[in-house]
RNA sequence: GCACCCAUAGCUCAGCUGGAUAGAGCGCUGCCCUCCGAAGGCAGAGGUCAAAGGUUCGAAUCCUUUUGGGUGCGCCA
């Protein structure tokens, strides 16, 4: 009954047979791609098409109706046809569908299409059924990614950098989970590397400071306020035992000891920020357990490790540059620019060393994508990481990597710069205390992750509508406020309720604009998942509030569009519906930016 | 010197694996509060998408070059 050819088309697992896909650009996309596969069969287009570049898309003109396709563009030069022929053949056959209200070619060869009504009404019903889970998306075919990020060192809070990394790798995640992915969310501590021992001996300058002694904090040490705390605890945990000590007496103890501290209060600051890891990967437990020993064995098996002498960088030759012989990883071969060294001249491992064991572990564990969050600082380590997990995997593991941009602080019109807890840098703390994690975790996604972002303590808090925040959260609450209103009428408004409500007293063409906009929601969510870009759902969000507070307000002039109609619970029930779906889309998407979405405003 | 990121309205920024007349907020101009929440609403003006070439049916989007910003560049992680 079905042309074999239909085998070819992409299932999506998560929409089984007899539930409607949500995604109604989806579902209008496969059926434009089924009369191409019957125009194919009746002979109408030669044989061996690629159908893979046809679109289905929401016009930019509202003029040009609901959707529109490529269709006949894509394939007029493959086909070795006129666009328009292929558009007038595929436009008779579309129109035979009863979804499609009607179908015409314009301008060089699109389709417009315009949906029937009825779509619009049961995509309303079907948000007040699916509830949350309305445009979770099959997408990611349940593949595990792992997504790494914040990964500070454990020398101190986390700064305001690290809250932009961590929102959005966090906002990320469950993003792809929504898009149908696996999701790891993971931690990677530095704790291997030299800074550990300077935060060791910070911590012993504090230990002696608890035991009364005057102590300098030279450079090379850190000085913030919060070991302050640490020295004390170490103070009641040792006594005295390791005052006037050498270092080789207590540094790795003490290591052992303050990083374990700074762990703790960077998990309290994630937990402020709503952060929660799925794993803590330490860089130290790659040591001594032959684990960078058989990554690096993995790469020579390939012919990618040798001893040489690398060239000064061209133009910007450092000053004490003297050539020597080192271990190289080829990372040129997998797309870098130099090689790289793993181990320093005194036969040490360089960081990069624990880095290339560390994402060897992660593609031993079967990841089938990795994405790693690095400050824009870390941009110079994108081609080797990526040159590396390529090697490891043999190209088959792909690596995507974020750049988070600078965050740029403003407070009373004037760079804001000075902490009090850290001294020279301001604290994810800071941040946080002064306007909230949900206000905090939605301004970090009203950018693009690699455009710099300007954060005003003052206009973040501000109740307008240039606040994206307050005017998200504002259509949220009107809508509960609404549906108070409504059950106070005696409409009965529970969402089983209102599913069952009579949608085709939604009819004005406003409330079928909200509509459509709501049923952009699973679209955007593939999107957004598929560019592993999460503000995409922050401003989709903002545009989909704008809708909802401009058909309340249209209420003014046109009282039969009010959410609440007085005297008939049918109507009211049909417009509280429409608001309901809204608030559900602005929740779930709040959702997936870590953001609760308000009740009420005050 | 090289690599990566960026350049879109007066300002701050979106812009879908290349789609039709490039969008939003602020600011500006003009209307609108006896009206479900005016902590605003509606409408309008405002653009050589840094520049020049190229690819193609079609480019803000892809390629090349140039200009102008940011970041990074072997024993720091």
């Amino acid at each position: 009954m079905f042309p074999l050819t239909r085998a070819i088309r992409v299932v999506n697992p998560r929409e089984s047979k007899k539930d409607k896909p949500m995604n109604l650009f989806s579902q209008i996309r496969e059926l434009v791609i089924d009369n191409l596969h019957a125009m194919l069969s009746e002979g109408s287009l030669p044989r061996g098409l690629s159908f893979d570049n046809v679109a289905v898309e929401p016009p930019r003109d509202a003029a040009h109706g609901d959707m529109a396709t490529n269709a006949a563009m894509v394939l007029a030069k493959p086909a070795q046809m006129k666009p328009r022929d292929i558009a007038e053949l595929l436009v008779q056959n579309l129109a035979m569908d009863p979804r499609i209200e009607s179908a015409e070619v314009a301008g060089p060869g699109f389709i417009n299409l315009r949906l029937s009504e009825t779509l619009w009404r049961d995509l309303v019903k079907n948000v007040l059924e699916t509830g949350a889970d309305f445009g979770r998306s099959g997408m990611g075919q349940g593949k595990k990614v792992n997504v790494e990020y914040v990964s500070a060192n454990p020398t101190g809070p986390l700064h305001v950098g690290h809250t932009r990394g961590a929102v959005f790798g966090d906002a990320l995640a469950s993003l792809l989970d929504f898009a149908g992915y696996d999701v790891t969310r993971e931690y990677y501590i530095n704790d291997g590397g030299a800074q550990v021992d300077v935060l060791a001996r910070s911590v012993y300058l504090r230990y002696l400071e608890a035991h009364g002694q005057d102590v300098a904090f030279e450079d090379g040490t850190y000085p913030g306020d919060y070991l302050v705390p640490v020295g004390k605890a170490l103070k009641d945990k040792v006594g005295d035992a390791y005052v006037g000590q050498d270092e080789s007496v207590w540094l790795v103890e003490i290591r052992e000891f303050a990083t374990a501290a700074m762990m703790d209060l960077i998990r309290d600051d994630l937990k402020a920020l709503n952060v929660t890891m799925d794993k803590f990967f330490s860089e130290k437990s790659l040591y001594g357990t032959g684990l960078i020993e058989d990554a690096l064995a993995s790469l020579e098996a390939k012919g990618l490790i040798y001893e040489g002498v690398l060239e000064p960088p061209k133009g910007k030759t450092p000053e004490d540059w003297e050539p020597r012989e080192q271990t190289l990883f080829k990372s040129t071969e997998h797309g870098d620019d130099v090689d790289r060294p793993v181990k320093k001249s005194d036969g040490a491992w360089t960081y990069f060393a624990p880095d290339i064991a560390y994402h060897y572990d992660k593609v031993q564990r079967g990841y089938d994508e990795l994405i790693d969050i690095f400050g824009a600082d870390h941009g110079g380590y994108v081609k080797r990481m990526k040159a590396a997990v390529s090697a490891l995997s043999d190209g088959q593991t792909p690596l995507d990597i974020k750049l988070t941009q600078l965050v740029k602080l403003w407070k009373n019109g004037e760079p804001f710069k000075m902490s009090k807890r850290a001294g020279n840098f301001v604290t994810l703390r800071d941040v946080v205390e002064q306007v909230g994690a949900d206000v905090t975790r939605f301004v970090m996604l009203t950018r693009k992750n690699d455009a710099p972002l300007d954060f005003d303590f003052d206009k973040v808090l501000e109740q307008s509508k240039d606040n994206p925040v307050f005017y998200v959260q504002y259509a949220h609450a009107r809508v509960c406020s609404a549906l108070k209103k409504a059950g106070e009428t005696g409409a009965a408004v529970t969402d089983a309720d209102l599913a069952g409500a009579d949608l085709s007293l939604l009819s004005d063409p406003a409330e079928i604009t909200v509509a459509k906009k709501v049923a952009e929601w699973p679209r955007l969510v593939e999107i957004a998942g598929r560019t592993n870009e999460p503000h995409r759902v922050a401003f989709y969000l903002y545009e989909l509030a704008s809708e909802l507070h401009s058909l309340y307000h249209m209420g003014k002039d046109k009282p039969e569009l009010r959410f609440v109609q007085e005297g008939n619970a049918q109507a009211t029930q049909a417009k509280i519906a429409l608001a309901r779906a809204v608030a559900i889309v602005i929740s779930a998407g709040l959702g997936i930016l870590g953001v609760t979405p308000a009740q009420e405003m005050r």
